[in-house]
DNA sequence: TAGTGCATGTAATGCGTTACATGATTTC
DNA sequence: GAAATCATGTAACGCATTACATGCACTA
């Protein structure tokens, strides 16, 4: 079995609980999107290979006439997922168009540049605004469910104050 | 013109002074690759069409029998560039593997999880080894190149104690 | 003379999104 | 009965990396 990203993400949230490629969209949605996306063209696939690789185990679920495929971990699953977990590798992948005007915006005039500052900080509002969209209040999560919540949350809350130090400091020094 | 990622970029760094693909390459990594990568591949065929859009010109500039093409920006580049570095879009993508295991870790014993909040600690240490070894001591950068320099380190640092905090909390809470 | 760096490029492959097609069920 | 939601899936496309092929020039 060829582990791909998105392999980990399914076996992850199937561990919780048996889902469907459709329930797995919207938990990968209200969970790990904004570091770390699937779309409906992964997802439905990835399920068919990890069925094949016994790592899953699809049951018909039907709903009346409509119809519905369970996916749940199987004990193979579950060793190859722990095996993941026990690794330690940390590259990580940023893309950040914000990043990259800012870095080019010295060839705009000084208060349109530091309006790109401005720009980004507002950036980090409106993610910050989206994870506190995500907080159903349903309860405690799991410790590290919950770390990884937070990490959105402080990492939006520093990137603000950053903006806004960053540009006091160019502002004073001009 | 249908711009892409890498098109900034390219314009970008070139506006700065006349660059072969080869050129570009080195740029882009002692520079911008923390946070926008582009290899070859995305390099040499995207300086083709931009010189079809007559964004940029490519000039023969051949180093005895060593072959060179140098491209610089026109004032249609210029001007698209300029354009560009007016959006104020500010969507972020982030892959990191190492937040989606930590997102699982709760699967693993206690200790273990901890442990691979101490490895993400370890990714940023190393990151931010990385950044300080790109600084070649050559003189000031222009204001906004060295705002997001500082950024690259400012956010390893922050994720350095970001990690050592979560660290004590979740001992002290178990 | 062997190794490293300069320099250009392409082909194969993989990763991921978008857009579309289809149809049932629930809710207003 | 219209709209939203549940549910599955694929085809086309675009983005990006990796690996390879080629050859010159410098330096140890």
């Amino acid at each position: 079995m060829e582990a791909s990203a998105v392999t980990w993400a399914i076996l992850g949230l199937i561990r919780q609980r048996p889902m469907s490629g459709y329930d797995l969209k919207r938990a990968v949605d209200r969970t790990i999107r904004h570091f770390w996306a699937a779309s409906y063209g992964q997802i439905y696939p990835e399920l068919r290979r990890l069925e094949d690789a016994g790592w899953i185990e699809g049951a018909d679920a039907a709903n009346g006439g409509r119809s519905r495929r369970l996916y749940r971990l199987t004990d193979a699953g579950r060793v190859a997922l722990e095996d993941w977990l026990h690794g330690h590798e940390t590259r990580l992948e940023l893309r950040d168009e914000s990043l990259l005007r800012l870095f080019f915006a010295d060839a705009l005039p000084p208060e349109e540049a530091l309006g790109l500052l401005a720009a980004r900080r507002e950036g980090y509002r409106m993610m910050l605004a989206y994870l506190r969209g995500l907080d159903d209040g349903t309860g405690p999560d799991p410790p590290f469910v919950d770390v990884v919540y937070r990490w959105g949350l402080d990492h939006c809350e520093w990137g603000i104050e950053w903006c806004d130090r960053q540009e006091r400091r160019l502002r004073q020094s001009s």
